[in-house]
DNA sequence: TTTTCTGCAAAGGTTTTGCACCAAT
DNA sequence: ATTGGTGCAAAACCTTTGCAGAAAA
């Protein structure tokens, strides 16, 4: 959090309000939110937030890697902070709650029968996986 | 292509002039189409064709699993006709092609290993593979 | 002081909806 | 004859851009 603004300044960027305000929702977030979503949050904090301002926002910080875009399975794209390194998400379907996870060594080997099958030299993947978080796993019963 | 139009009239919809244009379509591509490539190819087929149509016919055969619907790296929505079975795809970054390769034994082994790691119970992925096909990727030097 | 950021309004694009007419069964 | 599909126009979205004023460096 921290972090982010020093971040934020080393890449030449300013530290402002509004994104003080932005960052801060998104530190917290644990599933994946709209730009609607964290504009509501961070009014809170800086009253006079534009919509604007948030995508702006966003995609600095998708830029600096501090936060990542995901694909939701509505269709539509949320945003979660980003753990350094190469991760995925799984998102809950019931709670829409995110866990990440590294990029495990089984994707490697994916990845390489893949271009050895199609002849393809593969240099980026998307993974994302869902399913029902612990909790919601239970409530089902 | 037949077979489409069958499954089409057994899940109760109608086969119509239009939507044998947008299958007939379809069902030659080998990269992902914006629902805006297939109307100006469809035309040749059925001159009148709505872009409003394009879209309901495009919904109601990903509902039926006859066209996948992928992410592509700009963030668009592209349809590829759906291979039977769990397939997923390769997407070329230099000329769009697409090929698609079988749910490997590798992605069961992640799945399960994640499930262990963050207790969520996986009901369901996405993945898509970026690069470059081979033509491309000879250019490349 | 200079450059960047902000919010508003407006534009751009994509996808959905309402409706009257038409076509497949 | 019924039911569902079509095209147009318009609406509803989501995201980006232009601009004048405000704030950070």
């Amino acid at each position: 959090m921290q972090d982010w603004e020093q971040q934020l300044a080393a890449a030449g960027h300013r530290v402002t309000a509004p994104r003080r305000a932005v960052m801060a929702v998104l530190a917290q977030a644990s599933s994946p939110l709209l730009p609607q979503e964290i504009l509501e949050r961070a009014r809170s904090r800086h009253c006079d937030l534009g919509l604007v301002t948030v995508y702006r926002t966003l995609n600095v910080l998708a830029k600096l890697d501090l936060v990542r875009r995901v694909h939701r399975q509505d269709g539509c794209h949320g945003y979660l902070p980003a753990s350094p390194g190469h991760h995925h998400a799984v998102i809950c379907r019931g709670c829409g709650e995110a866990a990440e996870f590294p990029g495990a060594d089984d994707i490697e080997r994916l990845v390489e029968q893949v271009e050895v099958r199609t002849g393809y030299a593969i240099s980026g993947h998307l993974l994302q996986l869902f399913g029902l978080c612990p909790n919601c796993g239970q409530e089902a019963h």
